[in-house]
This record gives C-alpha cells, sequence and structure tokens, in this order.
DNA sequence: GTCTATACACCGATAGAC
DNA sequence: GTCTATCGGTGTATAGAC
C-alpha cells in the first residue's frame, strides 16, 4: 500500500507544475523513491499517480468539506463557517493553486469526469445546506455555484497579482453573502 | 514580420495545451510551418512565442475591452455592456479558456509579470468606470477585482462543469451586478 | 519494495541547402 | 523565409539484480 504521505508529496508537484510539467524526476526527488519504485505502487505510469492524486484530494475534501456541510446537527451558518475554514486550509490561505483547476485546465481529458463529479458534489451539497438555510431550491443552485466560482476566481486573481488579499477577502465575506436574504 | 493570424494560431495551442504542453510539433502543426522557420521568426524558441502570444492578447484586449472602456463619451453602464460583450467573444461564450489563468498556473514565472500588468490595467480601467458612474473609490476597486473574480471563475467551473451556463449567468448579471448601490 | 541501468520516443534547438 | 536532417538532452517506461 502506498503512503498517504507519498500521495500528499506527488500532490504538490502536480499542483505546482500541472501535468505535463510534473515529470518522474520531479516526482521522484519530491517522494525520495526511484522511478522504478513509482512504477511499482502505480503500474500504468504517470496518468495512474495524477489519479492516486485526485483520488486523495477527494477523500480530503469529503472529510473536511462535504461532511461538515452535511453535518444537520449544526446551524447552516456554522456548516458554512467550517466550509470556509477548510477551504482556506486546502489553498493554504490562497497562496496554492486548486488541483482542480490545473488538471481541469489541462488537456487530459481521463480527469474531467473525476473532477466534474467532484464540484457536482460540492455544490449539491452546499446548495442543501442554504436550503436548511430557509433559501428556495433555484437560489441555492444558484449560490453554490457563486460560491466555487468565487472561490476559484479568488485563487486565479491571487496568483495573477500576487497578493492573497483577494482570496482572503472572499473567504471572509462568503458565508454572510450565501446567507442573506 | 509574423502574420497576426500566425500569431492566433499559436495562441490557440497555449489555451488549449499550456505552456509545457504546447510542444515545437504542435506549434508547427498549427501554423503550418517548420520548426526552423519557427525559430527564424523567435530566435529564442519557444519562452518568445509564448510572449509574442500574450503581448498579441494584450494588444487586443487593449483594443477591445480597455479602450471602450475609457471612453469618456458614453455612459458607464454602456462601456461596460461593451466589456461583457467583448469578454464573451475573447472566451467564446466560456467555451475557450483564458491564456492568463493558464499560464499564471504554470510555473514559468517569467510571465507573471507581464500577466500581472495585464490584470491590474483591466482592473484600474474598469474601477475608473465605476467611479465615474458615482462609486466610491474603495467600492469602485474592490467590485472590479470582484469582476474579474467572477469571470475568471465562471471560466473554471463551466470548464470543470462541461457547462457554459455559469459563465453566461455571471456575464449577464455582471452589469448590474457592478452598477448597483 | 527499492535500486541501477537502459530502451526508445520526443523534446527544444541548430546547421545548412534551397 | 522555408525546408530536411540532425543534435544533445530529457521524457516515460522497463528489465533485472538485490
Amino acid at each position: 500500500m502506498v503512503k498517504d504521505e507519498t500521495i500528499a508529496q506527488l500532490l504538490t508537484v502536480f499542483r505546482r507544475y500541472g501535468y505535463e510539467g510534473a515529470t518522474l524526476t520531479r516526482l521522484s526527488e519530491a517522494t525520495g523513491l526511484g522511478k522504478a519504485s513509482l512504477y511499482h505502487h502505480f503500474p500504468r505510469g504517470k496518468e495512474e499517480i495524477a489519479a492516486a492524486v485526485l483520488n486523495y484530494t477527494n477523500d480530503w475534501m469529503t472529510a473536511n468539506i462535504i461532511a461538515p456541510l452535511r453535518d444537520k446537527e449544526r446551524q447552516p451558518a456554522l456548516r458554512i463557517r467550517e466550509m470556509t475554514k477548510q477551504v482556506n486550509e486546502l489553498y493554504s490561505c490562497g497562496q496554492k493553486p486548486c488541483i482542480l483547476a490545473v488538471l481541469v485546465l489541462g488537456d487530459k481529458d481521463i480527469f474531467h469526469e473525476q473532477i466534474q463529479r467532484a464540484l457536482r458534489l460540492w455544490i449539491d451539497t452546499l446548495a442543501e445546506v442554504l436550503r436548511d438555510a430557509g433559501l428556495d431550491e433555484k437560489t441555492a443552485q444558484y449560490r453554490a455555484k457563486d460560491a466555487i466560482i468565487q472561490i476559484q476566481g479568488a485563487l486565479i486573481l491571487a496568483r495573477g497579482l500576487n497578493d492573497t488579499q483577494p482570496f482572503k477577502g472572499v473567504i471572509e465575506r462568503l458565508p454572510e453573502v450565501l446567507l442573506k436574504l
């Protein structure tokens, strides 16, 4: 079995260099494993490594973002605050890019289905929280999508301007923007 | 001199495959020029090609987005509508990715300054229009940044969900969102 | 399960004919 | 200004020892 730590190290390479830029040499250096060892764990090579990295991210998001959003024992406002806190963690306050965005801008259509499922799950789960908060179905769906738009857009702008402020601002205002009547 | 059409063809490759994925073979095929011919026009190779592509994009945006925004003869609302119309054109209704976003997510720091200048120019120009519309300086700056965030975020989401609707919605609502009191 | 060594394709880039 | 041919380097992937 592959250690979680190894996958985490592989993830950093894909985040930083993109799919094409994540060479086996870089993946090897990041993990401390030789190329041949990587092929022992991922027989189908780089594509399987990227898929594992995506799965790892999916698991993290399910545990740290989706699950808290589903916790019906807590108030909607609290669940959304927990989401923004974890999103802030996931992207290191806007300093680290989103692996979903990085891979979706690539040309490897193989990952698009997996990315699409992850985005849909996030949006649908968030929309349900907003319905719990009293919003109608249509508004809830629209605002949930808007949340992802703002998070992803802020990550791009923060990187483009080399200034994390836009991201921090979005994260801070998001709960109130989502829940306003 | 290099034809504009050639640069446009080179641009499509970088948009689709990213910097690392835009190989000389693909650039050669897209333009119909041999690799050696590309080096005749761009002696410093791929890096110079990417820079030319960025310049081309910058020129297009200056002529079609920045200039209309600066046209003080027209009402702010009209200028912003013109911007959204051109943005819709630039990204083919949300079907084509933003070259700035694609390159900013890459690891080539060389382009970051050029990208940063393009984004700042867009934001500052838009903010001035919003001040013309009666908004205070701070709100204008904040909303101008928010416009870019929404456009970029919508492009990511549209691609991720394989559905241009989020982009179309953002473009449609943008003028009113920016100008509301 | 990890390594060294290596195969083979493709990368960016250049030489030189036309 | 375009081409063919080719270079050295690096990419992904594999063989086989330990």
